[in-house]
RNA sequence: UCCUCGGUAGCUCAAUAGGCAGAGCGGGUGGCUGUUAACCACUAGGUUGUAGGUUCGAGUCCUACCCGAGGAGCCA
């Protein structure tokens, strides 16, 4: 007989006739003349009730049987008369496919997300993790349809990149030498004895190869992980995780936050439609105000608000804050939860910072005092999305890179595309996992995450 | 890297002022029951994060370290 997934009993109208059930034993109770076993398979939020009765062949195994076991369960489809589930399976044959003995860390209780962490690799077998993983599963598949649709082409940029002065972060080095016994010349290790010939490091972003393919196939996006070696310990940091980043020809800043905001509304609504089940649960036990947040999301207008303005806004704010604000400095986390939590309450798009704390490549605008450079804040986790117009002035972006003290010679094909062909363009990119964060209303993101990569922390 | 809080049974936590280490859940045994985080009774389960110190006596006070969490910074 074939498996039935418990996903499709559910959906099924009504559910009828002979089955087949793979899953694992989330509890069991037992009654005088039948076992109650109530089996997941991970295909979505809802167990499925089996009643096995004590005329079966392994029934004292059956009496046995421990959460977190594996079964396999051949039966028929019934209304149940008890409460708290329209059907059941009445069980003709159970079989235990792997025994899980009184070790097992899962109980039927709440467990901490804290202690949830140090078993990641028996996490989803949870029903909020579970939620969480097919969730991220729809979000991934939703980016490449929202792209697909609007005839952006997928690029798969690279892991590894030889450019070492991709940004200020932090970058994790790749390597072949042998660490303990590097060839060494002038007092260095002598990276061209390396496998590349140079120093090479994992990629902080794929924006530098998304431009150059967005200057040939017009609209394009990547979609992968993405390293930092800060020494990060907050619950909005991981060093691994994954972006999303379109890159548009022929696009200016406008059409960069109109983008960000289509996207973040259309995916936030993929998800309240597909992902019902999972939602509620977070809108129960995790974030009573969750419904109100995503319904936010899809609904209101983001705000677009030069930084200048954001500046104003902020010193005239009667809220005292630990940092001063002044127009050429960073906005902190104070600052920018106060504009989405406290004066907006809603998503926020700053543009036009000062040049001074941008990087190189965004466009410079004409006061020759900011850039074209947006951010995307939302409340409770803030910054999202960050992107910007680039620079497609040849003498311009040459003049930067210099200005931050940059190898010129090193950005050669980054210039290129400058030399031969130059269109404006645009693009930015989207924290993944800060938007399940947003999504489930999950507080740290280590949770939305199979196995996160921290400091001091690789396990799994 | 800095600041704050925490670490007690498998899990979630309690333990007065420095004075016999406990409860619920989970496990085991028995009972009851179309049960719903089932219920009732009994039962096993501990190097109180590690190392030192103060004290007649330390889960509790002191020092160092380890681990976790929150905040800040860092953060294309």
């Amino acid at each position: 007989m074939k498996r039935t997934k418990i996903a499709t009993v559910h959906s099924s109208n009504p559910p009828s006739g002979q089955v087949l059930i793979k899953g694992w034993v989330r509890t069991r109770r037992d009654s005088k003349n039948f076992s109650f076993i109530e089996i997941n398979d991970g295909s979505c939020l809802k167990n499925i009730q089996v009643v096995a009765d004590d005329g079966l062949a392994a029934y004292d195994q059956i009496r046995k049987l421990a959460t977190g076991s594996s079964v396999e369960v051949t039966g028929e489809i019934v209304a149940s008369p008890g409460k708290g589930q329209a059907w059941e399976v009445r069980a003709e044959a159970v079989t235990l496919v792997g025994d899980a003995p009184d070790s097992y860390p899962l109980q039927k209780k709440r467990h901490s997300d804290e202690f949830l962490r140090t078993i990641a690799h028996l996490r989803p077998r949870t029903n909020k993790y579970g939620a969480t993983f097919r969730i991220r599963s729809a979000l991934a598949q939703a980016v490449h349809r929202f792209f697909g649709e609007r005839g952006f082409y997928y690029i798969h940029s690279p892991i590894i990149t030889g450019s070492d002065c991709e940004g200020a972060g932090e970058l994790f080095r790749v390597t072949a030498l042998d660490v303990d016994n590097p060839p060494k010349i002038g007092g260095g290790v002598d990276y061209s004895q390396d496998f590349f010939g140079r120093e090479a490091n994992l990629t902080v972003s794929g924006q530098l190869s998304a431009e150059l393919f967005a200057l040939a196939l017009g609209d394009v996006y990547t979609f992968g992980p993405t390293f930092r070696a800060e020494n990060s310990h907050t619950r909005r940091h991981v060093a691994e995780f994954w972006m999303v980043e379109p890159e548009m020809a022929f696009c200016d800043l406008d059409g960069n936050m109109d983008l960000a905001e289509d996207l973040v509304r259309n995916l936030t609504g993929a998800i309240r439609e597909q992902c019902k089940e999972d939602l509620d649960l977070f809108a129960r036990f995790v974030d009573k105000s969750l419904p109100q947040t995503l319904q936010t999301v899809v609904e209101s207008d983001y705000i677009r608000l030069p930084y200048r303005e954001a500046i104003d806004i902020l010193r005239s704010a009667e809220k005292t804050f630990e940092f001063p604000v002044s127009f050429g400095s960073d906005l902190q986390s104070e600052h920018e939860k106060f504009l989405t939590e406290v004066h907006f309450k809603k998503p926020v798009i700053l543009y036009d910072y000062p040049k001074t704390i941008k990087p190189f490549y965004m466009r410079a605008n004409a006061d020759d005092e900011t850039v074209a450079a947006m951010d995307l804040l939302v409340p409770g986790i803030g910054e999202i999305i960050g992107g910007s117009q680039r620079e497609e002035r040849l003498d311009i972006l040459e003049a930067r890179i210099k200005a931050a003290g940059m190898d010129v010679e090193q950005y050669w094909w980054y210039l290129d595309v400058r030399r031969y062909g130059t269109v404006p363009h645009s693009g930015f990119g989207l924290g993944f996992e800060r938007l399940l964060m947003l999504l489930t209303g999950a507080a740290n993101i280590r949770d939305v995450i199979p196995f996160p990569r921290t400091p001091g922390s690789i396990e799994f």
